[in-house]
DNA sequence: ACATCGATTCGACGTCTGTCAATATGTAAT
DNA sequence: ATTACATATTGACAGACGTCGAATCGATGT
């Protein structure tokens, strides 16, 4: 994936590339799910996927696809700890995202 | 529409009213067309909707959609000037919205 | 090898979303 | 009033999205 540049928004000037790539990752981050696994993830630190469907009332497969996307997306990171998956937040990718929108 | 707090995302818990509410603002942001739109606007300091369907190659009535969604979410400002519709971005918003995430 | 258990993928579903043509609304000038 | 022009709304459609149950994959331990 590409790297934005800071302040791209609001003053200089967006390509159609970096509009579709800067919603790309945004899509991913605007779903109450997906906020949710990120606050989870982000304030344990880590965390075991097992957890999340109690965490968040949704069942494995969906929180398998909200995962999916979130890691796609750069901002969640999945490590394999023998039959669990442990989850951590990139925060630097996310401070990208912040730098380009304010 | 709250007020959310600096640094929910990452640091404090984000209830699930919170999570439903900057999923929607961030949903609004999350297309590139509204992101060409909000782009032109901030670097113009004001636009004209008359000139959007030209910029972003939609017809009239899909850039008012999208200009629609973003007054809502609070990103954008419309003013009614004559027969024209200006519009501008409102930065505090999108300062608290980036404060959240970072 | 086999069984077990966590996690992903598949298939299907209803809903939401982006898009446009057509129509309606509103504003201004004649 | 009527005309002209900018914008909003409506209706319709295809495609994307969130969700789940069922099937599958992968790793562990017996």
């Amino acid at each position: 994936m590409r790297t934005l540049d800071c302040d791209q928004l609001l003053s200089s000037t967006l390509s159609d590339a970096d509009a579709s790539e800067l919603a790309r990752v945004l899509k991913a981050l605007a779903d109450p799910v997906r906020l949710k696994l990120v606050n989870v993830i982000a304030t344990s630190g880590e965390a075991c996927a097992c957890d999340f469907p109690a965490l968040v009332g949704k069942t494995q497969a969906t929180v398998s696809h909200h995962l999916k996307q979130l890691v796609q997306a750069g901002i969640l990171e999945r490590e394999q700890r023998g039959k669990w998956a442990w989850f951590r937040v990139n925060a630097d990718h996310l401070a990208e995202i912040c730098a380009v929108i304010c």
